[in-house]
DNA sequence: TCCCAAAAGTGAAATATTTCATCTTTATAT
DNA sequence: ATATAAAGATGAAATATTTCACTTTTGGGA
């Protein structure tokens, strides 16, 4: 049963972090400009918020919630690159290349989102350098979360990327110990590139050591520095 | 025994092509600024360009060569991130991260190199946004890359990784279907994620098959359609 | 509420990959 | 030229991972 909570009003934009930086960089007159271009929108779970393949003609500031980007090579194959929480600027820099989205980005759970033009903040990017700069400076934080990822990808075991994945999303996706992960094991398998099984029987061995407390989507972690040794080891 | 070719003049500035693309965005006062910034280097195979956790002052501009980009997680795990042929910008977007080096850069056979005090060059791109955008937009293509790259190891086997690699060599690094591979058998293994082992058995096969021809270090691609179609299987 | 489909879970067989032992070849230094 | 170390090569055993067949649980819609 779907919780009919209420319709709160979307945050103003003056309390929007984005819009507070923003404003340390660019004039009054720019900063205007930009707020005539933004609009508000929610997403549910597992709504497209960017569709791979499709040209962005908007950058998303994600100011609520958490969001997964994803691959999609054909029907059967499907990969997670990464899952990020709010605030973040999703689009532009960390996706499209040449306007055409290389990922899709999706949201897991419910998902506050700004959408600004493209071509007029392009215009505002190139006025100002310095805003510019500090925005790159941002897309390249998640570079280096992909870097990471890849790392880990590459030469670890799959229990030692799964011990990655659940530090990574218990300290910087849900930033608590315990979290209730709307994943299925399928899309952490797409996370990991490892199959959906190997995620499940991990898991239960993480559970039977009590390393991890799995309860339906629930999940807790009980031995951290247990999983930041699976980790090294895998 | 080392080859000991002559030193030739270095490339001049008014050649490059960054220097020629630059020149459209920058006054001729800025373009002055970066020349008396700007000084070149020679690097052999294997020496070190830029180092993993050092403070990066500095933008290199891989004029002539070919390079790796090289993770190392301690003494026996290294890891290649990627590999590319000039004209590329290194250092900068698609390397540092507050000043600190992510991973290595590392010459594969000679390498002319310019290098750009940073301090000078941040300070153009804040008074120049739309050259800025276009160095972004540079980096971007190397993000792309290595979000293909990921892609690749994430949910392909390793046959299919490897034919990904001869085939991203031939095309993008070598730029034709005979190449000589000053790349040993395991540093092939840290680019593709599996052991040298593997590497070797691998191109044993590829060779009893006619896909490819190695001969010590050389390697000629004989049947693209064939390692194409592995490469999707995989 | 019940029904159905999707997701979660389990264990065993099949397959892929790594590790190991050993040998040959190549490159480098003396 | 010779010695030595590093790289390349090979096949078999050990290990990791996926696939498969099947059962149980969960969640949403009629």
């Amino acid at each position: 049963m779907k919780d009919q909570s209420e319709i709160k009003d979307l945050t103003l934009c003056s309390q929007c972090l984005f819009y507070k930086q923003s404003s340390l960089f660019l004039s009054e007159k720019d900063i205007h400009h930009l707020e005539k271009n933004i609009y508000q929108l929610k997403f549910k779970h597992g709504e497209t918020i960017f569709k791979q393949g499709d040209k962005s003609r908007h950058i998303a500031l994600l100011n609520h919630g958490i969001v997964k980007f994803n691959f999609e090579e054909n029907k059967e194959r499907n990969l997670i690159l990464s899952i990020v929480s709010a605030p973040k600027i999703l689009g532009g820099a960390n996706m499209f290349y040449r306007q055409r989205n290389l990922f899709s980005i999706t949201a897991i759970g419910d998902c506050d989102i700004c959408m600004i033009d493209m071509n007029e903040f392009g215009e505002i990017l190139k006025q100002n350098g310095k805003y510019a700069l500090m925005l790159f400076e941002r897309a390249m934080e998640m570079f280096e979360t992909s870097i990471l990822n890849y790392i880990s990808l590459a030469n670890k075991n799959v229990n030692g990327r799964i011990a990655d994945i659940l530090l990574y999303l218990s300290e910087h996706v849900y930033k608590n110990q315990s979290f209730h992960l709307l994943l299925t094991r399928k899309e952490i398998a797409e996370f990991a590139g490892c199959s959906k099984e190997n995620i499940i029987h991990t898991f239960s061995h993480l559970n039977d050591d009590n390393v991890i407390r799995t309860d339906g989507k629930n999940l807790t972690i009980l031995d951290k520095s247990k999983l930041q040794m699976i980790s090294r080891l895998g």
